[in-house]
DNA sequence: GTCTATAGCAAGATAGAC
DNA sequence: GTCTATCTTGCTATAGAC
C-alpha cells in the first residue's frame, strides 16, 4: 500500500543529505557532481534541485547541520565543579562524538575552504563557540587555582587539535579500544594544564 | 640578451610545481584546472604536459618532495643526549619548519584522497617514518626514565595532531610571536610526557 | 516528485605547426 | 619549448513532459 508515484520528499531529502556527506567526505567537494550524488540515492541529477538550491547551499547544510548539533552536544554536558572533571568529560566528549560522526568531522574540516565567504563566516562563528566552551573550562580552572596554563586561548587550540587528531587514525577494532583512547588523552589533557 | 623563444625548461619546469602547489594549497586539488595553472605560470595550457606527464604525477611530485625535505630536515636535528631536550628541540622545529611552508603542509595533509593507491602507499610509508623520529624521543625518554607515557605510539600520534594544528590558526603578526608559541608548545609537549 | 533531454560550458589531454 | 586547435568527456543547472 506504500509508495504511489510521487511524494517521497520526506525520505528523499535525508537521502540526499546522506549521500552528499558520505560522497563529500570521501571524496572531497569538488570531486563529486551531482550525477554521482543522484545516483547514489537513485535519482537523476535533475531531481537533486527539488531539495537543494545549489551544491554549495548542500555543502553548507551539511555543516551547519553538523556544528548545531555539536555545540547542543556540548551545551547539554553536565556542569561538574572540579575542573578537572569538566575537562575530563571534555576530553571524552570530544573523541566520542567525532569518532562516531567521521564523515560529517571530515567534512567540517576539510571543506572550509569551498564555503562561499558569508557561509564561512557563519560556519567559522559556530566553531569559536564551541571552542570557546573549552576555553571557559580552562579560565575556571586558572581561576580555582587547579590549572596553571601559560595561555588559555593557545592551550585551548592545542588541545582540540590533540583531541580531534584521534580521527585521523582510529579503527574500530584496533590496537586500542576507543574507552582505552579516551583515557589516555584525557590524561594527557589534563597533564598539559597542571604544572609539572 | 636574455631569453630567446624558448628554452626555459629548467625555469618553467619549477614555476609550474610553484604555481601548482599554490593553486592546490588555495583552491584544492580537485578544484584547480591544468588551464588555470597554466595561465599562473604564463604558458598555454598544452605546454605544461612536458614537465609533468598528468594532474595526478604533479600532486605527487609535490608531496614527495615535501615529505623527504621534512624528514631530511629532521634527520639533521643534533642528537642531545637528553630526552627532554630532544623533545623540546623536536616540537619547536616541527612548528617552525610547518608555519615556513604552509602551502606544502596543507596539500600533505589535505590531498591524501586524491592520491591513486599506489601514490598513496608511498607518501603514507614516508609519514611513518616521520612519526618514528618522534616515537625513538619518547621511548629513549621513557627508558632513561625522564618520561612516564601510558602509550608511546598514541603519545606520538597525539604530539604531532598538537603541534601540526599550529598551521590552522598561527597567523603572522598576530597576537603571540612565532617564537613565543613554539615556547608554550614545548612545554605543553613536556608536560604531556612527565608524571604529573 | 521524478523523469528525459539538453543547454552551455569547462575539464584533461593530445596533435601538429612553428 | 611553446603555441593553437581540437577531441572527448564530464560538469552544473534548467525546461518541460508525465
Amino acid at each position: 500500500m506504500a509508495r504511489k508515484t510521487g511524494s517521497h520528499s520526506d525520505i528523499t531529502g535525508p537521502k540526499v543529505r546522506d549521500a552528499a556527506q558520505r560522497l563529500f567526505a570521501r571524496h572531497g567537494f569538488a570531486a563529486v557532481s551531482m550525477r554521482r550524488i543522484a545516483a547514489e540515492v537513485g535519482v537523476q541529477a535533475g531531481a537533486l534541485y527539488l531539495y537543494t538550491s545549489d551544491k554549495q547551499a548542500l555543502l553548507f547544510e551539511l555543516m551547519t547541520d553538523h556544528m548545531s548539533a555539536l555545540l547542543s552536544a556540548q551545551g547539554a554536558l553536565p556542569q561538574d565543579r572540579d575542573p578537572r572533571q569538566r575537562l575530563d568529560r571534555f576530553a571524552r566528549f570530544h573523541i566520542g562524538y567525532h569518532l562516531d560522526r567521521p564523515d560529517a568531522v571530515f567534512i567540517a574540516y576539510m571543506e572550509l575552504r569551498n564555503l562561499c565567504p558569508e557561509n564561512f563566516a557563519t560556519i567559522e562563528t559556530l566553531r569559536r563557540q564551541y571552542e570557546n566552551g573549552l576555553l571557559a573550562i580552562l579560565q575556571a580552572g586558572m581561576a580555582s587555582g587547579d590549572f596553571t596554563v601559560r595561555d588559555a586561548k593557545l592551550t585551548t587550540m592545542a588541545l582540540i587539535a590533540m583531541l580531534t587528531g584521534v580521527t585521523n587514525w582510529y579503527r574500530e577494532g584496533g590496537r586500542l579500544a576507543r574507552s582505552v583512547v579516551q583515557d589516555h588523552y584525557a590524561e594527557m589533557a589534563l597533564r598539559m594544564v597542571r604544572h609539572p
